[in-house]
DNA sequence: CCAATTCTTTAGGTGGGCCTAAACCACCAC
DNA sequence: GTGGTGGTTTAGGCCCACCTAAAGAATTGG
């Protein structure tokens, strides 16, 4: 299977199940790749027939071995990409998103590994996504999703998802990115909403991020201390 | 007028012109760009659509201003990334090319200008071709085929086609690249041919590269002394 | 100056990846 | 248990960039 569309409609199901323990449908296939559901059926036939994916009618989509691996070479791909804008060409940790989706695609096998060679093989990209080694394993990020988190509680982002571009603009303008270690506020009247600001500077009302349900659950965090 | 086909075509007109003093026919565009003319008859009725080039019915192809320009920024993009590969990524002069070919069409500009940056904006790629500005100026290459050299002159290589890999990696195997000083050697029988050797290694055969004239012409050299 | 060769264009067709409209299935609620 | 109501699939098209086969123009040589 080849074909720049064929690995998005890969990358995109694996990354799901990085997010969501449930296997993904066709609708919210179709709604994160941006296309009209008949496309994923469509795709999702030849992905099946080449062995990359199971798709009972009506039903989920499941990776196979295969296409799981195939996947996991895309998104090492993406995300020694974006370590690799970040650390050498000075891109912004929230600005790579939108290059290395087009350069997943394009780059060699020999450049992508002359890249990581120059990062020395890292392990996680600037928004903390693991990359997987060129054999598919991937490492371990030992982290819980920030909607799941007590008040009060001082902790180290070490993951936000790069799904949402805004969200990003509005934590690195807080100075909130992986790395930084934040105390989670009281929930400000709403209950369902999360808070949260750089733990350095609790002093005064400062720059707190009040975050939606959805945009909590696209953060990972690890206690401190 | 966008998409990666429209850019090669654009790209191959115009390189066309950089060896060749009259204009391509769309057969030798064809032959080029490795697609069957009726291929080109409909991609050049396209852009002639969009007012890049000029084409009288079964006459040859002649870029606009706007169609030059166009093909100028293709051909920027192409050459930096070619110095680039070779300046930081660790790739012989001769390898670059297939690499180049795609990620001209994929990298953003912001990434191409980042590369610019930081290469310090040359002039001239690794096989001596000019670099165009952003602007669309292309800096001058004063030099002349070695088709047309008098023999046993010593010269510089100021450049060297890279349309023929096997030609690059012949001559990249008998040290002989862009900046080397060569000796032109006595035609060996054939009188059609040109026989050099890098202009230190005169003791001995030495390792000598007998050309046809086709590979005569894509080289450029300039007199020294 | 006509004919043969060569180059170019037209005609018609393919596959990839997308679309809309309409049919269809599955499930939930009543 | 039946009727909605979503989610999914089929049917039928579109655009792009390519192809082969065949027709048409230009140039060359006899």
């Amino acid at each position: 299977m080849k074909g720049i569309a064929a690995e998005d409609y890969l990358k995109t199901i694996y990354q799901h199940t990085e997010w969501q323990p449930d296997a993904i449908t066709p609708s919210a296939l179709a709604a994160k790749l941006g296309v009209a559901p008949p496309s994923v059926t469509e795709m999702v036939k030849k992905l099946a027939a080449a062995g990359l994916l199971t798709h009972v009618p009506y039903g989920p989509l499941r990776l196979t071995e295969s296409g799981r691996l195939q996947a996991a070479a895309v998104l090492r791909r993406h995300r020694l990409v974006e370590t690799w804008l970040v650390t050498e060409m000075g891109y912004g940790w929230h600005e790579v998103h939108d290059e290395a989706e087009i350069l997943e695609h394009t780059i060699s096998d020999r450049l992508l590994e002359r890249i990581a060679e120059r990062l020395d093989h890292p392990t996680a990209d600037p928004h903390g996504d693991p990359i997987p080694a060129a054999d598919g394993q991937v490492p371990a990020t030992p982290a819980r999703p920030l909607s799941e988190a007590a008040g009060d509680e001082v902790s180290e982002i070490v993951r936000i998802s790069d799904r949402d571009p805004l969200l990003l603009v509005r934590l690195a303008d807080a100075g909130i990115r992986p790395g930084t270690a934040i105390r989670i506020l009281p929930p400000p009247a709403d209950p369902s909403a999360v808070a949260i600001a750089p733990a350095g500077s609790s002093r005064g009302p400062g720059p707190a991020v009040t975050l939606d349900p959805a945009s909590a659950a696209a953060i990972w965090i690890k206690k401190l201390g």
